[in-house]
RNA sequence: GGCAUCGUGGCCGAGUGGCUAGGCAGAGCUCUGCAAAAGCUCGUACAGCGGUUCGAAUCCGCUCGAUGCCUCCA
């Protein structure tokens, strides 16, 4: 039996704001979309959170026995830089500073993005589509809002009738605003516009003579809105009506607002059932944002190199600190944040590695295994609540230490349920690697090479000889490798 | 200005109408040749002010503050 039939999975929905039992409209499979990167630069940081909490999502809906389809776009059409009705889209000018071809940035930033991605370990999407791979489908979907009416042409572009689509529909439901409001609050635009009104938005615009990037439509040569990508992709790879359709809290408003009015102007269905939104990653208490400067690069934690952190954090450090807090709040990125979780992280790596050593007993276990390991699904189940599965964790972390130093027992079943339930939930659901344990082959030479010093050490030890002993010991920690007197004997790990 | 979210101990962060996660840091103890590691113990926090309630940090109202969106952004 499928695990998800025994785990009742809730799902925050945004569109309700509140915690709803997950039930696909396929039985067993799921459908997924997630507003994936505009690629006209490296993918900073803040990006990535949004990245690896979809990947969480994704991790867990396959662990609990969903075949699961997920999509997520690449967007490499130019889009303008602001709502005005000139200038130049973000592709074309970083290919004009960088003297490249449009296509050339997109190329350069895609491949960065899935380096990166690779890096903290998340898994790719079941399809990943790019908006110029479907000018035509996109075509098609205007003919249609159009023919629905809830389209005009004017001057080569077409635009989406928002009041008339108000008229029927709920323009503005997800994110809670309505149409009414927005027309008080409209900023005055000093570009000249088409629009018949402001919060009508672009489906397709007419291209600039200097605008390369440009395909030749009905209405004009020019370039799709930035919306319908979206709308056009999750409609032809999951149909209609979908399950999750995920991304950024800031694409809530307009982008999500309007991928609803274009599913149904277009299909006349609800495209979605459960929407999800990724909160935001700060720096300094600001939202991290390529157009404002204020982020960091993943390549720049790796590596040390950045004004911000003490030391380089690892990929998977940096990953199981974006867990420990829930994927809806707002979370800060500080050095100290890093360090604490730093240690954490190997506190649980070394707690999972020790489990293969520890003493079984013939009938007592007074670690209550497999209520623990319920409570673990629990916090998953709870909207993909990582921090508390990670806090449950911990508590078999105690307690494999508290078998260690022989306080508690476990029966060797136990230790096996112990294992696989770790393993599952380390590894596969939160996706964490354990970094010394990548290179196996390598470790084993390694393993070998300590033991032959603890060893040694441990001679030296019997013979009080201290000054040897200890040099072993501190020569060994400076290279990054801990040495760990327990009763059992001596143990070490890998920084 | 409008809409939304949020304000938790030294730091990071869960959660809940009554039984006070977790991580990091700190203090004490155990173990140890010394340390580290590990274990045990300790610290009683929920912005402020009112209200509802037998009881609220948790519900309601107001105030203050922060952030996000309202223009491209994960």
């Amino acid at each position: 039996m499928a695990l998800y039939k025994e785990q009742g999975l809730k799902i925050y929905n945004s569109m309700t704001g509140k915690k709803e039992l997950f039930t696909p409209i396929s039985e067993g499979n799921v459908g997924m979309y997630v507003c994936g990167p505009t690629v006209y630069s490296n993918v900073h940081l803040g990006n990535c959170r949004t990245f690896i909490s979809f990947d969480l999502v994704f991790r867990y809906l396959k662990h609990l026995g969903y075949k699961v389809r997920y999509v997520r776009n690449i967007t490499d059409a130019g889009h303008l830089e602001n709502d005005g009705e000139t200038g130049e889209d973000r592709i074309t000018k970083k290919a004009r500073l960088e003297q490249i071809e449009p296509m050339e940035v997109v190329q350069r930033y895609t491949v960065d993005f899935h380096n990166i991605l690779e890096k903290f370990n998340n898994l790719p999407p079941s399809i990943e589509p790019t908006a110029t791979g479907h000018i035509v489908e996109q075509i098609e979907t205007i003919k249609t809002i159009i023919d629905k009416g809830f389209a005009y042409e004017v001057n080569g572009s077409v635009y989406f009738d928002v009041f008339k689509f108000n008229k029927d529909h709920d323009y503005g439901k997800l994110s809670g605003r309505a149409l009414e409001d927005m027309i008080a609050n409209t900023r005055e635009l000093s570009a000249q516009s088409d629009k018949r009104n402001p919060q009508d938005f672009a489906l397709w615009k007419k291209a600039e003579p200097q605008h390369i990037m440009r395909w030749p439509s009905p209405w004009s040569d020019g370039f799709p809105g930035w919306h319908l990508e979206c709308t056009v992709m999750s409609t032809k790879y999951l149909g209609e009506s979908f399950d999750i359709h995920g991304g950024g809290m800031d694409l809530k408003f307009p982008h999500h607002e309007c991928e609803i009015a274009q599913g149904e102007a277009s299909t006349g269905k609800n495209p979605v059932n459960y929407w999800m939104h990724a909160n935001m990653l700060t720096l300094n208490g600001k939202k991290m944002a390529k157009s404002t400067g204020n982020n960091i690069l993943p390549t720049e934690i790796f590596s040390g190199n950045n004004d911000i952190l003490s030391k380089a954090f690892s990929p998977s450090v940096t990953r199981f600190f974006m867990l420990q807090a829930n994927y809806r709040s707002i979370l800060d990125f500080s050095n100290e944040a890093l360090l604490a979780s730093e240690k954490g992280f190997n506190r649980l790596i070394d707690a999972y590695n020790s489990i293969d050593k520890l003493p079984s007993h013939p009938s007592n276990s007074s670690f209550p295994v497999r209520e623990w390991r319920q409570r673990c699904y629990d916090a998953m189940n709870d909207d993909f609540n990582s921090p508390v599965l990670i806090a449950t964790l911990f508590e078999a972390v105690k307690a494999i230490n508290a078998i260690k130093e022989g306080e508690i027992q476990i029966t060797k079943d136990d230790i096996e349920v112990l294992k696989t339930t770790m393993h599952d939930f380390i590894f596969d659901v939160l996706g964490l690697v354990d970094v010394a344990a990548v290179n196996e082959n390598n470790l084993e030479k390694l393993s070998g090479a300590v033991e032959l010093l603890i060893n040694l050490r441990a001679e030296a030890r019997n013979n009080k000889d201290f000054a040897t002993s200890d040099k072993i010991r501190d020569e060994l920690l400076e290279i990054g490798i801990q040495l760990k007197d327990g009763k059992e004997g001596t143990t070490f790990s890998i920084d």
